[in-house]
DNA sequence: CTGCACCCTCCTATCGTGGGAGGGTCAAGT
DNA sequence: ACTTGACCCTCCCACGATAGGAGGGTGCAG
């Protein structure tokens, strides 16, 4: 199986084949007489862990850390466990900076006209002298001037 | 106002203050007769404005089209409201994804007894033939080999 | 006048991914 | 046999946003 057919068979670019293999993060393929990289099905199997592995959002090094772990027979799954919830706590943190952000936009764009008129509490408040967006320590409305960069 | 007062002004370090001016998000900084870059008021007032887009997670470029229109008086608030909820949109998207990853991995650790032993589902996700987790596709537990890289 | 905190530029790295140049290999069709 | 087109190789560069450090100048206070 050359690269092409098993960036195919696991879904990972050729690029990434090479780089992952670069990084060490899978053994070097074997080589053809010609130089070409050939991958066997163990190969493949490795690699669509990998490709799985990245798709729920694992980093390269956490990815590493689980393929030993695959690969040894007496792991325990504790271990896996503790990866695998750590990296969830992780990916919940990042589901909350996300949440602020889109409600913070979404209370934003709602009070905003949409129109040809400039007035638009986005900006206003994008240029507000105080941080707290919405906060009860903010002044009545204290117009930021246009400012230059 | 130094480099090093205008970073705490406004909350971005001083390292990205001078990478905001070298591609030219902000205009560059007036010199001292030193070389020392001096911030106005105003400049201090257009980085938190950059900060706080930052904080909401626009990237760059598009920071640059919400300063463009900050600073145009006859801007349309339209546009401003596009350009927001396009990025909503990008962000729920985002959202969504880590979701999926999030649901994934709590199912599969929720499986997983978490002991000594080495069984674990979650690797045995990772390592399953198919690509779809959980799926009434999957053929009765296909236990895949233990793979070399 | 010395020392320390600060500033300057320039270079490097991160992480995962893609693009391209310049060149070799293979298989199929003529 | 020869050509052609699809593939493969390595090596280098780019991104986006951020941080770190080296090597050297500036400014102020003791």
């Amino acid at each position: 199986m050359n690269i092409g057919e098993a960036s195919k068979a696991t879904g990972i670019s050729v690029k990434m084949l090479r780089y992952y293999e670069e990084i060490g993060l899978v053994r070097p393929a074997l080589r053809a007489y010609s130089g070409y990289r050939v991958y066997s099905d163990k190969n493949i199997e490795t690699l669509r862990f990998v490709r799985r592995a990245r798709d729920l959002g694992f980093q390269v090094k956490q990815i590493a850390a689980l393929l030993d772990l695959w690969q040894n027979g007496s792991r325990a799954s504790a271990d896996v466990k503790s990866l695998a919830t750590a990296h969830v706590q992780e990916l919940e943190q990042r589901r909350r900076e996300l949440d602020e952000m889109i409600a913070t936009l979404e209370h934003l764009a709602h009070h905003c006209h949409g129109d040809h008129r400039p007035d638009c509490p986005i900006l206003q408040s994008l240029g507000a002298e105080e941080t707290a967006p919405q906060k009860s320590t903010r002044k009545k409305a204290p117009r930021p001037t246009f400012a230059v960069a």
